[in-house]
DNA sequence: TTTGAAAGGAACTAAGG
DNA sequence: CCTTAGTTCCTTTCAAA
């Protein structure tokens, strides 16, 4: 992890559709050699994957809304996740400090959906409490930060 | 936007690297068809970036917090979107209903850049207050709907 | 919008410094 | 860990339906 995977990772960061020939000229290396690094960044997990991000509102999500967990004292954590991820609706899923265990990024169709899914939340064993905040407009979403200049 | 444009979507959500050629033999088009659909699909901003999705710690990024920010009264909206704007810590930046205008995702190296972070959001002109959640761990981030099979 | 043909590039592998 | 070289496959454009 020297500087040269470093750029390679923000620029795919920015463009994960950028060939390893344009990645090449961009950090100063052959073709191959970039493919042969961005191999062993995904080998190694740095880079876990390759994703479009798309306008929800076009792929019929038009309500975001993010969501903490409380968990009862009695729960077992693990099975709580395991619950949420059987949850397509829930894109993302972070660990917290605080009295909320968990906060949920969910994405679903309609208010109604939403409901359901606060329901379901609610009757899943382990989850004491649910407070969902509605997302009126994503501004942006996994930004990446600007790419450090290879060389000078 | 049809079930075929759909299906695009969802494979370039799952993986975002994968050629038009075989994209084509997922949906059964050929590779110009899909390349041309690809290409609608991003002029319309269905499609708004192609990311790839890094490990944070592996960058840097030991710290992941969950940020809501009051308004004051009197701020401009804008102004205040635009200051957030210019801090790149910030990935993610969603507008709220509710006390809280915003909900950012901000990652940095370390708590003491998270500190500073915080400080310098308390006296962006606009921000009344902040309220902190730190993220213990990710979980998941951004997983895409699993794919409506194309045809049967 | 789609397909097929065709040129130009890129991916991937292998061999060598 | 890099480069050069070569084969295969993919991208991209265009004409035509």
């Amino acid at each position: 992890m020297d500087a040269i995977d470093r750029s390679l990772v923000e620029l795919l960061r920015g463009n994960a559709r950028l060939s390893y020939a344009e990645l090449a000229r961009q950090v100063g290396l052959s073709a191959p050699a970039v493919h042969e690094r961005v191999g062993k960044l995904e080998a190694s997990g740095v880079i876990r994957a390759y994703r479009a991000e798309v306008e929800p509102e076009a792929i019929g999500f038009a309500v975001t809304a993010l969501i903490g967990i409380v968990e009862d004292s009695g729960g077992d954590t693990d099975d709580v996740l395991e619950a949420f991820r059987q949850m397509p609706e829930i894109e993302s899923c972070y660990f917290m400090a605080g009295v909320e265990s968990f906060m949920l990024k969910a994405r679903v169709g309609t208010i109604a959906e939403l409901e359901r899914l606060i329901v379901r939340l609610n009757r899943t064993p382990g989850v004491a409490s649910t407070r969902t905040g509605i997302a009126l407009s994503t501004k942006w979403e996994n930004r990446p930060q600007p790419p450090v200049p290879p060389e000078a």
